[in-house]
DNA sequence: CTATGGCACGGATT
DNA sequence: AATCCGTGCCATAG
């Protein structure tokens, strides 16, 4: 079926291997890499020009205004099952060029682009704030944090290893919890979540005594103990289940855990809001008109990659020019710039293209999970998409790795969740808790999901709670409604 | 005694 | 070759 069409697909065969390398290299970027990459090439290489006259990322025709082809980007050639997949650039994802916007936020692409760990992220924002010696403290933190984001080790501890007094530490502590992402070295879940209050408060409304009950309530909060909160702080039953909700939507106890996805309310603006540490380089949404044949049964799906400039990147003719008449001395550079610079263009192409090629396949096989919902994810593995598409397994590696995409619900997950193995097993779990009665024990779950078809062994069951930040059976109470 | 979490091993995946 | 993931075994908490 179509699945052969995509393989016969165009496909321009490397030439050298640094064109092969290259074109590696440039996979494995997220399209905000990729912004800062272009944007290098273009401030040193003379023979690189980005034409403002707009040709279409996927298949190259002459595009007459702005926006996306309308070839590529034809609403009715999608179908159900035929997702329409092209590259396109959209304004809002990029930082228009040369404006850096204040030194002292790092946006959300550095934390991606150029860093790796949190230590790193988070002491990027403090650093231009604090004197030398404070810094050092700051890493000393940063350095302690467990994998949550939490501070195990004593404050204390580090002050005296730190040779400063606890005062300042509190100090310095204090301005990395408010730092991005909100609560970040906080000793206890509890403290990041009232820190997260705190700043939230500022923005929007917040219910009243949800610090309290946080500060105060937090075993009650978690085990659900909605009645006993009422009463410890003084409000009704619903203003508590309120509270609760609150709390459970908003806050985040992990402040390193990203939060993907979830809460899509807030995503777009990177300025703070809320943890928004991923732009999408893929977005997906649904295409609701356009289906006269099929009615309103099956919506067709659109997939927009994200090309960091509009415009085109070509060889400037002056240059071209220029490099006839070139002196003896420069002739040998200038033959390497424009080499570069076509190397460059045609990588990018051969990029789109993969990219194109792969996210349209990832659309047809993963076309439930993308409509329906975590509990339709089909275990695929990246090994049977290469197979698929006749290309290497670690270059769907590359292409996967760290890139981010929107679904149409408007959440931002990692591309990476298409391969989960387990995701859907995990949300089947979630929905037994939810409709559990009664605390159900690792093992009656792993027996019930056995009965759906899932066979997972008690010891994993446990694994996918903590996960799923589900409480132990012993510490859930019934949901009572 | 039952339920759960820690550690570590082996096989699959990348 | 390195990493991730499911699982079994054992210690510990309730």
């Amino acid at each position: 079926m179509l699945i052969h069409r995509l393989s016969t697909n165009v496909r321009t065969a490397p030439t050298t291997t640094a064109h092969l390398a290259q074109t590696m290299s440039l996979l494995e970027l997220t399209s905000a890499e990729l912004q800062q990459r272009v944007e290098s090439e273009l401030a040193n290489n003379p023979a690189l020009e980005l034409l403002e006259e707009n040709h279409c990322p996927t298949c190259n025709r002459l595009l007459r205004g702005r926006g996306p082809c309308p070839v590529c980007c034809n609403p009715r050639s999608a179908t159900a099952d035929n997702p329409l997949v092209y590259c396109t650039h959209r304004e809002e994802f990029f930082t228009p060029r040369g404006s850096h916007a204040g030194e002292e936020e790092v946006s959300a692409e550095d934390y991606t682009a150029e860093t790796t760990t949190l230590a790193e992220f988070v002491l990027r924002q403090v650093a231009a704030e604090l004197p030398r010696n404070e810094q050092l403290v700051a890493a000393h933190i940063l350095n302690s944090l467990d994998e949550d984001g939490l501070l195990q080790t004593p404050l204390v501890e580090i002050a005296r290893y730190q040779r400063v007094s606890l005062s300042v530490a509190r100090k310095v502590l204090s301005l990395i919890q408010h730092a991005e992402p909100l609560g970040v070295g906080s000793p206890s879940s509890q403290e990041a979540m009232l820190v997260q209050l705190e700043v939230l408060a500022e923005s929007q409304a917040v219910p009243p005594f949800a610090s309290e009950a946080v500060a105060q309530g937090m075993d009650l909060l978690s085990h659900h103990k909605y009645g006993e909160l009422a009463r410890l702080l003084g409000v009704s039953l619903k203003d508590s289940k309120e509270i609760a909700r609150f709390v459970a939507q908003n806050l985040n106890p992990f402040p390193a855990r990203a939060h993907w996805g979830d809460s899509a309310a807030h995503n777009n603006s990177h300025r703070s809001g809320e943890g928004v540490y991923y732009t999408p380089d893929v977005i997906i949404s649904k295409l609701m008109n356009a289906d006269k044949t099929t009615g309103s049964q099956e919506p067709a799906l659109m997939v927009e990659i994200a090309m960091p400039y509009a415009g085109t990147l070509r060889v400037n003719p002056m240059f071209r020019k220029a490099l006839q008449e070139a002196p003896e001395n420069k002739r040998e550079d200038w033959m390497k710039d424009k080499e570069q610079a076509l190397l460059l263009i045609k990588c990018i192409q051969q990029r789109n293209n993969t990219l194109v090629r792969m996210m349209r396949l990832l659309t047809i096989l993963q076309r439930n999970f993308i409509l329906h919902g975590d509990e339709h994810l089909a275990p695929l593995t990246r090994a049977a998409i290469a197979e698929m598409l006749e290309l290497h397994e670690s270059t769907i590696s590359r292409a996967v790795n760290d890139k981010a995409v929107q679904l149409p619900n408007g959440h931002i997950a990692p591309l990476a969740k298409f391969f989960d193995r387990s995701l859907h097993i995990r949300s089947a779990l979630k929905l037994i808790v939810e409709k559990e009665t009664r605390p159900l024990s690792d093992s009656a779950i792993s027996k019930l999901l056995e009965k759906e078809g899932f066979v997972v062994a008690r010891r994993t069951v446990a694994k996918y709670r903590m996960m799923e930040g589900i409480l132990p059976a012993h510490l859930r109470r019934a949901t009572a409604i």
